[in-house]
DNA sequence: CGGTGCATTGATCAGAATCAATGATCGTGG
DNA sequence: CCACGATCATTGATTCTGATCAATGCACCG
């Protein structure tokens, strides 16, 4: 569960110009569109900032006035029911874009779960962009359906699957996310907690628990050290993923 | 649960052209955002087509060639598992927009509830639109936005609410929709059947009949024939939809 | 008038939640 | 470097919500 800036030391302090050329995410679904001189424009309104673990981004309801790209890090998004009950709505990782789903307000909140890096954008200024760089907005409603797909998805997981079904779903999806970034796809390291999981997946820690226990018995993943899955068989994880039989 | 077209005997043959100017729903969402003229041309490439109840209009994986504009009738959007259970993600009424969410193939199954009327665009077409009318691309965009925040409102519906926080959140958006069109917010027809809430609220259609009867008992609503449900107290609605206590 | 499809209600079951205790891991400070 | 405390994960016992199985009721239609 460890998940260290690579630069602990020099915590940047808020609001520092963000170099977009030199960006390590440079090339995440939301920048690479943009020509060397469109990132030029770009930086000139955009913000590193950086967060501690469970520290708020922002909350349901605040004025949407900015939107990120998360450079380093896990984020959760979540919204909550008046007596604390709460759901996951997604996690972000390093690369991801947060900021498709709003109006004049957030329709969630967004947390750090790890210190994070986020390059931050004033929304005006970004909308602005649009009306030189239309591709940037194809681009944004290119993402928005992405998204839409995915929270489809999720609410098929949440409204018909079991939990043994949820669990395998979203290894199987951290699996595709670790193969997208060029890692393996049977290795995975599993950056959140078990209530994380838990609240992403309309479960309990103790469900969550126990499912991995099964899996673990059935030898359909093998768990070690520091979190890490292995799936030995990714063919019958989607099968499980779907019908848990 | 009748629902029958307005004009039920000339049913439109396949593929008319769309007379936009004299379209009922020209100020829906979608198209409202267009000049007389822009509508000209975007009638250019509608064609008007009706279905019957249960008629399917498109499936989960197809080619997605078209978008539609639903201007009469109900909707249901749906996912399927394996084994044959179902979740229904969304429902369009007349005035809804139909296609947002869509990569190359379409992500879920679009089928008839009652008979509808749809007005059709070919997709290359209106991508092809977008070009000279940039703010129907923003258009487009905020409706995924909407959409987005939606979509995770029923997330949190699936993960964490009790089966009487859904059906009163349920309701609370079927009367909020009647007020938006105009209509009453306090007697609110349910066109669609016990099943098709079910599928929506991740519930089965006994959890969903007892759960009506329990708000009848408590009279939290009032149920007259053909399915009109009327709300007493739709502040009490709003509460029992986040904490059913 | 009877049949078909849908809604309601009842009895029982099962999967996940809750309540409770123990175990593992990690970071901290002596 | 080890011991302690804190946090997180696991496992067990029990409860409870909603699913399943089953029967009856109701409305509309031919």
């Amino acid at each position: 569960m460890q998940y260290p800036l690579k630069d602990p030391i020099k915590r940047w302090s808020d609001s520092i110009p963000a170099p977009c050329a030199a960006c390590g995410v440079r090339d995440s679904v939301f920048c690479s569109v943009l020509s060397d001189q469109e990132l030029q424009r770009l930086s000139s309104f955009a913000f590193n900032v950086s967060q501690d673990a469970r520290e708020i981004i922002f909350s349901e309801g605040d004025s949407a006035d900015h939107l990120f790209n998360v450079t380093e890090g896990l984020v959760k998004l979540y919204k909550l029911l008046p007596d604390g009950r709460e759901q996951i709505t997604g996690f972000l990782f390093s690369g991801d874009f947060l900021g498709i789903a709003m109006n004049d307000t957030y329709a969630y909140s967004a947390e750090a779960i790890t210190p994070v890096r986020l390059c931050r954008f004033n929304r005006k200024d970004l909308e602005g962009m649009f009306q030189q760089t239309p591709h940037l907005e194809t681009r944004m409603l290119n993402m928005a359906s992405n998204e839409l797909a995915q929270a489809q998805d999720q609410i098929l997981l949440l409204g018909r699957k079991t939990a043994k079904e949820r669990l395998c779903s979203f290894l199987l999806s951290l699996s595709q996310r670790s193969e997208r970034r060029g890692d393996s796809a049977t290795v995975i390291p599993i950056p959140m907690g078990r209530e994380a999981i838990a609240d992403y997946l309309g479960l309990t820690t103790e469900t969550v628990s126990r499912t991995f226990s099964k899996l673990k018995k059935e030898n359909s993943i093998l768990v070690s050290k520091g979190g890490i899955v292995e799936v030995p068989d990714l063919e019958l994880l989607a099968t499980l993923a779907e019908d848990s039989s």
